[in-house]
DNA sequence: GTCTATAAGCCGATAGAC
DNA sequence: GTCTATCGGCTTATAGAC
């Protein structure tokens, strides 16, 4: 008889393949690496992921479900007014750029490094971009203010700026920045 | 006697190989294909530049040197005035991003394919990054404002938002707006 | 584990100027 | 013929894939 697969096999090289992807870019991590760190056999990774291509998609699309989930929990506490909302969603971004280890938006630094974006995980990161700034835009337009264009795209200049600088030397304090602006902007729209 | 050196060698593998590590990245490209669009062999590449590594370095300080003069012909243009060339360094930005083809900044690309900073391209592209922060907050301490850290720090963050948001989909508008944006902190630190 | 392709880097071979 | 700039193939390591 066969031998039962392990369970969590599939996560715990995913796990593996993420951490090392983020930590050194997805074109400088070879797959024998993935399976030296998951101390798994190449027939193994290669069952689970049909290719690279395909690891690497599975892995930028884990990372963008996390993100949905915490826009999602981030507007729950928010509440439903859009002004809150928006903050919440710069809060939680500014936490997770200031997590240790923190090297760069997964997304971006994808695009930045592969130049191909037609593949699945180029797909993937550009939806990503396109659909947070949708969503900030959606939450604008819920605000009474005279030019909701202008706002979104100086919000999205500044959440685009958070990811890169708080990646740079002396970006401890992009993520501070960033909020208060943010919060002023708004209030510099729909107040005065 | 011997055959003489063909003028204008090096600049030509050089031109060849900026070309290529900017359009698909740094890690992406091999040697073989800069020789290849070079149209050189291998030996002359080598006696140019001993490797890669020193290729890429080459092609970064030839950036970084573009960008000193740049800054510097921006500056002469704007005068003495601080917030004059403050916002001159943000137009030259603001031109340079949407030049076609435009894919991003060099050394931002390169810190984020590469994760080791301690080799000679890392540290330029580091130094630059360092370099031109200082001189915006050089040029902020000549403004008589309340908060000039908060200014340099809030005029760095839409330097940082706009070199990556430029590259991304929807990024069309982003140059204006992060010229606007500055022009306006600028105004709000001074003049209010 | 093996296969093929290609990476970076090295050296014998080639050819053009005197 | 001689000398050297330049070329193309070679080596070793590692890539992705089966």
């Amino acid at each position: 008889m066969a031998r039962k697969p392990a369970p969590g096999t599939r996560e715990r090289i995913l796990d593996t393949a993420a951490t090392l992807f983020y930590d050194h870019g997805v074109q400088a991590v070879g797959m024998q690496q993935i399976i030296d760190h998951a101390e798994c056999g190449k027939n193994l990774l290669y069952r689970e992921f049909s290719s690279k291509t395909e690891l690497v998609a599975t892995y930028l699309e884990r990372e963008r479900q996390a993100f949905l989930r915490r826009w999602e929990e981030a507007g729950r506490r928010a509440g439903d007014d859009p002004s809150a909302r928006l903050i919440a969603f710069m809060e939680a971004t500014a936490l997770s750029v200031q997590s240790p280890g923190y090297r760069g938006c997964p997304f971006r630094n994808y695009l930045a490094e592969v130049a191909d974006h037609d593949d699945l995980p180029g797909r993937i990161a550009t939806a990503y971009l396109l659909d947070t700034r949708e969503r900030i835009e959606s939450l604008v337009a819920e605000l009474n203010v005279a030019d909701p264009v202008l706002l979104t795209e100086r919000i999205w200049l500044i959440v685009e700026g958070l990811h890169t600088a708080a990646a740079h030397p002396g970006g401890d304090r992009a993520a501070q920045v960033a909020v208060s602006l943010v919060k002023e902007l708004i209030d510099q729209a729909a107040g005065a």
